[in-house]
DNA sequence: AACATGGTTCGATCCTGATCGAACCATAAG
DNA sequence: CTTATGGTTCGATCAGGATCGAACCATGTT
């Protein structure tokens, strides 16, 4: 009716339960299948079919069918992005759906935003590569200073071969949980790669969750220093 | 039924053309009264008394009895923030409900996004500000550095008054038209009211744009130069 | 007091859209 | 080829919710 993007396509896709659990679901960044999808959603397969299709037609998801499975993904950071925003607010709201439990507890101390870390550890690595003089503010958005680039390529991130890509470098991403930004982008993504890659932490399946080792968090805290 | 925020009730709410319609309308930051806003919506005054009080019980208004009036306005920068990032996304999409008109270009160069200033002018308020050494990234965020604070009080901005407030001073918003970033936060909304206040530019009556006037814009050119 | 205007409440209607059963297609495994 | 599993299509059902007409309350104006 009136001017602007057709804000309303989008928000009536998400505000619905059976295909938010699925976003939310995808937010973990593994590809799910359209049956894991139905179930993870408490739905039947057709229903599922339905909704996967008007969620990919409306721009949210991806697909990519591997033999006879189909597996579907977020089809942007973008998407991430605006999800995080309304878990956001929601939260401020206080409307938690359920109670907070222990898992809710390892959510709020590290988990995974789409493909980078969220989440207590997730903070404490943006504030101390910022304090650090690591990140600052150009008019391109934020972007690692010559020391950060330094710094990220003695810990083993490819800068060469993020550069070459056209995705923005570093993303601040709004935490749900800690009110507070934490690293989005290619960077943060390829963080949390290495961190695996070091036996640092793993993500627990069917979930966000992420799990660090004792020893992993160790280094963790002592490779990003907060004062 | 899964963890986390209650994500659905909130997308439901924008995801409904009326109460979309007039989300939209509030982001303009003037509060508006029911039949105001039922007529923006194009609806009778009864199906949008309903509209506002779900919106309002979900936290998404806030409302202000005045008279016979009742005054509805967003009920907090959250919410704007939340709006912004679906415009984005859906900006991305290219789904636009009408054909960029003249009255589309004006709200391109210029308008309020709730209570600061966006698009084209913005951005470049934001990044010569960045440029110059007025605002850095710190560990809580944006903020004004030493000779920025200088800067924004020079130009009349009351800093002091500003730092009472418990809101944040500067916040990153993401311009859907231009997709960059612009700042919003209480300076944000300080320096929009400056410019209207200096007779620079005032805003177009029922529409977000903002309208500068001639030498309005050749002082903010001047003022905020880029490179 | 009479009237006008802003808003709400109630009830009835009506339609979109979510859901599932059943049948059907596609791919892989035996 | 037969069988199992992943996924879609079709049709029917059903519920929630958006909508409005009508009546009603509240506040201001003449």
């Amino acid at each position: 009716m009136k001017e602007g993007p057709d804000i309303v396509r989008i928000a009536a896709l998400i505000g619905d339960p059976a295909r938010a659990n699925m976003l939310l679901a995808l937010m973990g960044g593994t590809a799910l299948t359209a049956t894991e999808l139905a179930h993870e959603a408490g739905i039947t397969k057709q229903t599922a079919s339905a909704h996967l299709g008007k969620l990919e037609s409306g721009g949210l998801l991806r697909q990519r069918k591997q033999g006879r499975h189909r597996y579907f993904a977020l089809a942007d950071d973008d998407v991430a992005a605006v999800l995080e925003a309304l878990l956001g607010f929601a939260a401020t709201q206080g409307q938690l759906r359920t109670r907070p439990g222990p898992r809710d507890a390892a959510m709020r101390k590290a988990r995974v935003c789409y493909h980078h870390l969220a989440g207590e550890m997730g903070i404490r690595l943006y504030t101390s590569l910022v304090s650090s003089g690591y990140l600052a503010l150009t008019a391109d958005g934020i972007e690692p200073t010559e020391e950060g680039r330094r710094f990220l390529v003695a810990f083993g991130v490819d800068m060469a071969e993020l550069g070459r890509k056209k995705a923005p470098l570093c993303r601040e991403c709004l935490d749900w949980s800690e009110r507070r930004s934490h690293l989005g982008g290619s960077v943060g993504r390829a963080l949390l790669q290495r961190f695996q890659d070091l036996g640092w932490a793993r993500q627990v399946a069917q979930s966000r969750a992420v799990l660090f080792s004792p020893s992993g968090e160790a280094a963790f805290r002592k490779t990003f220093p907060v004062d």
